[in-house]
DNA sequence: CACCATTGTGTGATTGTGACACAATGATAA
DNA sequence: TTATCATTGTGTCACAATCACACAATGGTG
């Protein structure tokens, strides 16, 4: 119980340089094994499982906190993040039901009475990411977005409006590169989308995929080919940052 | 000077029971002679305009507080509400110069260091609004979109990402007849898509248009026609909310 | 070296959208 | 009463976008 102790002083330090009432938390997406995969956390100590989150510093822009938090726990500098919604319901969580989840004493608690979140989503390159935990939780790992349990606070109701968000961006701009490697195949990014849009493997006509796709005119296609496939070997592309930015002017 | 004493003090009975890092700013749009209009606030003493907001009782659910703060400013219960962004730079405003603008001594600030604020747009059907002030300004009155002022705070960048939202979300979905009266006119509603749009008067084909929207299935054409015209007069339509419900939950 | 899974690319059918046409019809005014 | 006019309700047609499918090309496998 010592470890609860000193963890606590460490909160309440970092707590008194933030804003009190306002927190942000992060649904990072990546894409593996054909998946669609979420950064989860475990809370010290227990067995329950929450989003990445924290708090904001009292002199410190509120996107800027939504990427030093996601640095923190991805390692990452250069992320795509997208603020989506701000949870504020009144009993969106009980600090006290919360410390008796962790195994610690309710009258201890030192959540705030009532904190409202900002949600973002990130996409990120699941390989470049190194999970890192935090001083309230013990492990940091990748879920497989279908088999997400119970999250603590209403993380699981702030996941589920992230994919939402997510689906509606991805009908609307081109975002799925942004989950894969510098240099990817077509078809590769023609799985990103349909598991995006939760269809099957082929789901999407792997032509007409294509034409759509090479019809926005930011992708460029190497000289290089994947191979290792017991088959014709298909080209690599990568973004074209300069057509990509001129596609970013026009589309938005 | 006496009247901004006892305004303070009623500022500081409602600031305590409220949270003090978060506040609610509201762009409220109507529609009148065929022109988009915003729901704009004079702060008292001064000549200085403002989105109308407020602050989030401790107690309140975000949403459950924008409605009550749309309320007191329009009369009205029933609104189409929309929460598109949170605002957090950490210099969205400076209370000292806010207060030397207002006419008032900038030792007194009231405001606090540093707030965050949720924007929520909301549709409004202009001829039921009765513009109400509040205890911090003189003036409540609706304004041309088009001649908008300088705002105070942050107010002009969250009123143009406001109508940017609102832009991208009509794109997708049906929400023009939350502008206009129970029973309209097709053309009517057109007016409403072209001027959000940003296009003339007759940007969209009439053909065309009435074709998409009566596709959608939830409008209900009455036997009513609307006279006065010096032409062949229109039938009037209105909301058929049982189809709406149905059309929403399959698009939503 | 034949085979296979998959790729690159094309084609024709279907659907959706945009531009336009025209008869029908309230009000107005001779 | 009736001709006129602006506007409405509705239909047509061309074009573009999307969809479903086809087939030759090719890197690895056995």
């Amino acid at each position: 119980m010592e470890k609860f102790i000193t963890v606590l002083q460490d909160i309440k330090t970092l707590f008194n340089r933030s804003l009190s009432e306002l927190s942000i938390d992060c649904v990072v997406f990546g894409f593996h094994d054909e998946q669609l995969k979420v950064l989860l956390l475990r809370a010290k100590g227990s067995d329950s499982w929450m989003l990445p989150g924290g708090w904001i510093l009292k002199t410190e822009h509120l996107e800027d906190a939504a990427y030093r938090i996601l640095k923190e726990r991805t390692g990452l500098d250069s992320i795509f993040l997208q603020q989506f919604h701000t949870f504020g319901a009144n009993n969106r969580y009980n600090g006290r039901e919360i410390m008796a989840r962790l195994g610690l004493p309710p009258e201890e608690n030192f959540f705030p009475e009532r904190a409202v979140s900002v949600g973002y989503y990130a996409l990120v390159e699941y390989s470049l990411v190194e999970p890192q935990i935090d001083m309230m939780t013990d492990e940091c790992r990748w879920w497989d977005l279908s088999e997400i349990p119970e999250l603590l606070f209403d993380h699981n109701e702030i996941a589920s409006r992230a994919l939402k968000a997510l689906r509606k961006q991805f009908d609307h701009e081109a975002l799925g590169f942004n989950l894969l490697p510098e240099k990817f195949t077509l078809v590769e990014l023609q799985r990103v989308y349909e598991t995006i849009l939760g269809l099957k493997k082929g789901g999407l006509d792997r032509g007409n995929f294509q034409k759509k796709i090479l019809g926005y005119g930011f992708l460029e296609r190497l000289d290089e080919r994947k191979t290792g496939g017991a088959h014709k070997s298909p080209y690599l592309y990568r973004i074209d940052p300069a057509k990509y930015g001129a596609y970013l002017r026009e589309n938005e």
